[in-house]
DNA sequence: AACTTCGTTCAAATCAAAATGAACAAACCG
DNA sequence: CGGTTTGTTCATTTTGATTTGAACGAAGTT
């Protein structure tokens, strides 16, 4: 099937294949769907078009329009691909480097405190391996921001 | 436990929790450790142990060692932390984007069939969007190789 | 050769993420 | 109002990935 590129392309940052069929649907076709094609023509279920859809607007990765004499909510792909990827940065990797910061402090005291009471050579060599941790740590969280700006044009 | 840290590290390269707790006590500890020890320190069985420590390896993120009067294999973390990366960007995204080439081509095929069936103008505007996405195909591609290289120094 | 220790493999169990669909709420219409 | 259409929510089911542990093989020891 022709979403099968979207699938694997959200699935990459780690989102669910419904969210890949439903934006390469809307992405490929000619004019604003309503959720029950959505539902029909991918053969999914209500709910997972509906929480598809919202998690797509969330991002927004889908619009959705009014057409006239027609109560449903239309949807059209943004084009902006970057949205996706910009929120995989910013949402999944970011926190998870931040919430790293406070865990590598801990690791360092559990290390300094093993080294006082052991006095081992093995212990020092430790605490610096956890001191070259976080240079790496430091420079991930430095990479981010420069891919989203790079990838924002 | 202060194998957290790795654990959310490796698990947003979409590696399993165990790959992290392995790694983080190898990381952690100041003498190479055999396999049992590793089974019995972090609770989990013989076959997540083996089978860990076996992609760890492959991925040149551990290495063994030979101790004297000792049979066993005992390991130890490479604080080269680049490898994990390098090999989610090369093995995971790399392929994935590889593979995309030829759908894109195949979605490019459909839409321009479906142009000069149809001739409305929405099938135009279809075309001019797949091949937006070739675009960003390209410079996601483009991307990576430079990633890999800042962060290996 | 029989026995132990170390490590791998793989079918089955476990667990977590995602999808389903029935129940519900809101908006519209006669 | 009663009835219909549209969309959301959430408890249950499904699915896929990870982990387990029993069985096995290889190597070492007596």
């Amino acid at each position: 099937m022709s979403v099968d590129f979207f699938v694997s392309f959200v699935q990459v940052f780690g989102l669910p294949k419904s969210i890949g069929q439903i934006y390469g649907l809307l992405f490929v076709s000619a004019e604003p769907l309503p959720m029950d094609d959505i539902v029909s023509q991918l053969g999914i279920s209500k709910g997972s078009a509906s929480q598809g859809l919202a998690l797509l607007k969330s991002l927004g990765a889908v619009t959705s329009q009014t057409i006239p004499a027609d109560r449903r909510e239309h949807f059209e792909a943004d084009l902006n691909v970057s949205r996706i990827v910009t929120h995989f940065f910013e949402n999944r990797l970011q926190p998870r480097l931040e919430h790293g910061d406070r865990r590598l402090e801990e690791m360092m005291e559990l290390a300094r405190t093993a080294k006082r009471e052991k006095k081992g050579d093995g212990a020092a060599a430790v605490l610096t391996r956890i001191q070259a941790l976080q240079k790496w740590q430091k420079r991930g969280r430095n990479l981010i921001p420069m891919v989203v700006r790079w990838l924002k044009r």
